[in-house]
DNA sequence: TACTACATGTAGACGGGCTACATGTAGCTG
DNA sequence: CAGCTACATGTAGCCCGTCTACATGTAGTA
């Protein structure tokens, strides 16, 4: 999968994966992974800062534990992330419907 | 709709709208807009590089004409742009696969 | 000892879509 | 005629999310 189509669609699936428990970043890495079959490998440098600028934009809550020796940050969807997973899910119902209405127009074959 | 939901997606769209007939920019313009229901409003300064870029790639081709008093570009697609445009729906599909994976996984309700 | 998995993070490059601007023709209306 | 809108093409430079590459450290296992 390319690059940059992720571009703008990563936030609601990082998180729609912390919807319902939270989860600290390597095992939402895992997570991504594995509800995409194996597609979404996402690189650390990728993940990390999404997370930050998640926090930061009020959509996830962090919590830092220790489990096993290691430190692990948690993170938590609050409600304007509940929001804005809500608003992302319907966003993409709509760019996949424009995406689909151009490549396949009614009445195209291939 | 977001402006970076587009990246990565726009290519392949390109290519659908001239699939079946030359069009120069302004008319690709006006039928991404009329096939996306409105939608897809895409600034001069989106297309126009982009249709270039894909001229340099080997996707397009293009010839001047004048109608009606005006200069028009007309964009072709070669048949390596076919094979591109082929490749990039099935592309959308494994993309739009993974999306739908992660955000709606199966037993999943909201 | 060395390697792998677990775990988090930053710096800087990259590139495509964006805003804003530039240029010009044709046709209609007041 | 002046002014507006639609038609038509194009560039310069910004923005910012994802990427590569690097840095750091623990736990478990061969």
């Amino acid at each position: 999968m390319k690059a940059d189509a992720l571009r703008g669609h990563l936030d609601p699936m990082i998180l729609a994966v912390v919807e319902h428990e939270p989860l600290h970043g390597y095992a939402i890495m895992e997570a991504l992974l594995e509800r995409s079959g194996g597609a979404l490998d996402l690189p650390t440098g990728t993940l990390y800062p999404a997370l930050r600028r998640l926090e930061r934009a009020g959509y996830l809550a962090s919590e830092w534990s220790t489990v096993g020796g290691r430190k692990r940050r948690t993170y938590q969807l609050t409600s304007a992330g509940q929001k804005m997973l809500a608003t992302g899910k319907s966003e993409w119902d709509a760019f996949r419907a424009v995406v689909e209405g151009v490549l396949r127009p009614r009445g195209a074959s291939s």
